[in-house]
DNA sequence: CAGGAAAAATGCGCACACGCAAGTTTGCGT
DNA sequence: ACGCAAACTTGCGTGTGCGCATTTTTCCTG
């Protein structure tokens, strides 16, 4: 019912498919079922069974669509996030330095977060299961990452003699890793009061876009010499 | 109260204490009985209630050492891989460049495979879910790797505005992971022959160092950065 | 439009991971 | 040597992940 965002950067689906729709619909009913339980009752006191019946599925299919618990609540913050690094990373035009394109992509689909993500992220803070989930998500972007990668720097992505673009791409997803493990455990992430209504920015997200470019800055020469390689 | 720093980069525990002696050993029992039963019976034929009684403790006593079946089953392999690459860039000459100590030393440790390694991997590329744990396993390099590489780059390891040795660490584990992936999933490496008994070299280790070089080829610049940077 | 193949949903069952609250062992201080 | 405190082990109970077989839904083709 939403927009097809889902499609970016990809050269899949020609048709959009009735049957992918329902499924990705029933995917997003779930994930906005766990948020919303999870926020509601507590991280703890929300079982499968529950998200599957406010998503009208069995808990057996629930199953199919998550591997596990924190996986269906996380990734009501983490959506598209992925595909959406990479578009915007394609989006960059071709002249910039291919280390300051991915840089400043991550900045900025990682601080603009809306409303609901800071709810979320103070939930996910909260409790270590879903913080550890949270951060293996961002693992995801590797894959539409490498894609974009390979095509800048002029890479066949199946060949395994050449994984120059993967070792990358996945380079990135460890420092983005790492810059948002140290922001969740900065003293300024530690914040109480789970009362809901209160709304207002409980979480500052100014210092996670200088360690985003941290973390990401030692990658830089990496990135230099790989684009270097591929004009020669 | 004790030292809290566990010897980070050091040698083993010449006089370490009786107690941890003995989890050490019960850890180990519970390696050895795991990978044991894993290849008399089949990898699905081995219940926890199995392991546990071979070693000689409880089921629960077993889930406070390993989080899952397959973590215990590729902790027999992985085991110290760890801490002896670490050790094995320590080793190497201060003047060589840190990259090629990096690449030399993990190719080193991952080439040199017993014969007891080879009957194991032959186990672990059957079952997906052993071949996931074994990948993941590859992640335990990073802290020791973080250690070794931020005292050559001349970094405090505990300060978060200076996350390099953290983002080097984690891209040679990224990079490793890659490279065993795509060693794992080649042609050479898929082994028929489940039946335990006929032993013999069914998995050919030669390509696996080439895999490996090419993965870290492209993190060379970095690191070469970051010795340059910690040289001023 | 009918029929069949492919894919997904569902029910069932089993083993597993882990929190909790005991009981047991180890180490340390006086 | 004695005893206390911390660390480790163990039994129990619950929720969970997932393989397998069956039923229902979607899609394609003659």
């Amino acid at each position: 019912m939403r927009s097809p965002v889902w499609n970016a950067g990809a050269v899949t689906t020609p048709p959009p498919g009735l049957r992918e729709r329902k499924k990705q619909a029933t995917r997003e009913a779930l994930r906005e079922a766990a948020l919303r339980l999870a926020v509601q009752h507590g991280p703890d006191d929300v079982r499968v069974e529950d998200i599957a019946e406010a998503a009208g599925v069995s808990p057996r299919t629930y199953n199919n669509y998550f591997a596990s618990r924190e996986q269906a609540i996380v990734s009501a913050v983490t959506a598209d996030r992925e595909v959406r690094v990479a578009a915007a990373v394609a989006a960059r035009p071709a002249g910039v330095r291919l280390a300051d394109a991915v840089t400043e992509a991550v900045v900025e689909q990682y601080t603009n977060t809306g409303e609901r993500e800071h709810e979320a992220l103070l939930l996910i803070t909260a409790r270590t299961a879903l913080r550890d989930a949270f951060l293996d998500a961002t693992a995801g972007i590797e894959p539409p990452l490498t894609a974009v990668i390979a095509e800048r720097i002029g890479e066949r992505i199946g060949d395994a003699a050449a994984p120059t673009a993967r070792v990358l791409a996945a380079s990135v997803a460890a420092a983005v890793r790492i810059a948002v493990d140290g922001w969740l455990r900065s003293p300024e992430t530690a914040g109480g009061a789970g009362s809901p209504g209160t709304g207002g920015l409980v979480v500052p997200s100014g210092s996670l876009s200088d360690r985003l470019r941290a973390a990401l800055a030692p990658l830089a020469p990496a990135f230099d010499a790989a684009e270097r390689g591929a004009r020669q």
